[in-house]
DNA sequence: GTCTATATCGCGATAGAC
DNA sequence: GTCTATCGCGATATAGAC
């Protein structure tokens, strides 16, 4: 048996989501988030950079995520394809389950100027990695960024809109919706 | 004639660049910017929320632009004319002539992960602004909200190949290979 | 304009895992 | 012994209150 109770990240997050929730992200101190936790104050600071962060953990994995859509596409699939078809059957499964939470969490998010800047990072990072592989499909720069900049946005739209409607209809089914509206408008004739 | 030089605000963005450029902006601190300023630490926060703000004066502009950008659009236009068309007509004129000094601040930008997050800010803005009047024209809100996405990723990426370019090619032209790439990578066949 | 809270981080020590 | 996670103390700058 250890010193510590392991687990130190995880409880620093969830004690930062149960305060932030009852009285706002703004509003809660670093000591008393480590205090919830049993932990000191310099203790946060070797798990996170800064006070915002302990929301955004598990979000490192996106990148992995992403090389994933890209490892598992059938070779001969368009940019289109490899995101609808990917980002179904490989992001999808990864968010099933998670609603409930992510909804806690989004709204401490979006009530939150600093926390609203910081998940742009995500879709950032979703991009970032997604161009890395459409380069390797052999795509060139400028459509590599440009397909991974669309797939971004289909999650990031996607995932919203799953999480706003009261009926929890698959993520699935609203990613084909996304992609399918997002052909509309690109090909939309005059 | 007033008891404060004027324009404190761009003495302390120029004030800041410049600090930054020389020491890194992580290295800097406020009170050397109001110094070299002739302002004291209290005025500056009187101007910009945080130490990062006074780096992105000048983007309130963009929602305006983008208000300017649909209310310049023919309505008989599809979502992705509006978007070529209008970026190229009202956007390009605006950065014409800023080039060098963007490349600076760029510089600065990428050289700091919290400017970077920051910066991301802007396309969320845009994105916006974009979607609203997307929204004004007729489409629906999911369409709306991928069209604005396209858009400002045509923005950002344009104007980020504009920048890393050696040769000064006009933004424009720029704008239209992008928007050209971006529906050949929706439409491409199998 | 002054005062103060607190976010942030450097350093040294400690305690267990291996 | 090394490695890693933690603690405690202290310093500084941001940022907001008064």
């Amino acid at each position: 048996m250890s010193r510590w109770e392991p687990g130190a990240a995880e409880r620093l997050h969830t004690a930062a989501l149960e305060l932030a929730l009852e009285h706002g992200f703004a509003a809660i101190t670093v000591p008393q988030i480590t205090a919830r936790a049993g932990l000191t104050t310099r203790t946060f600071f070797r798990h996170f950079t800064d006070k915002r962060e302990v929301l955004f953990t598990g979000e490192s994995v996106l990148p992995t995520v992403m090389a994933q859509v890209f490892a598992s596409a059938a070779p001969d699939l368009t940019p289109m394809e490899v995101i609808a078809t990917s980002l179904r059957d490989v992001v999808a499964p990864r968010f099933d389950g998670l609603r409930d939470y992510l909804r806690l969490l989004r709204g401490v998010i979006r009530s939150d100027e600093g926390l609203r800047e910081r998940e742009l990072r995500k879709r950032s990072l979703i991009a970032e990695a997604g161009a890395a592989g459409f380069r390797d499909r052999g795509l060139n720069d400028l459509e590599a960024t440009l397909a991974a900049q669309l797939a971004a946005t289909v999650i990031d739209v996607a995932v919203g809109r799953w999480l706003d409607e009261d009926t929890e209809r698959p993520l699935a089914d609203i990613i084909l919706e996304t992609t399918t509206a997002m052909q509309a408008v690109v090909t939309r004739p005059s």
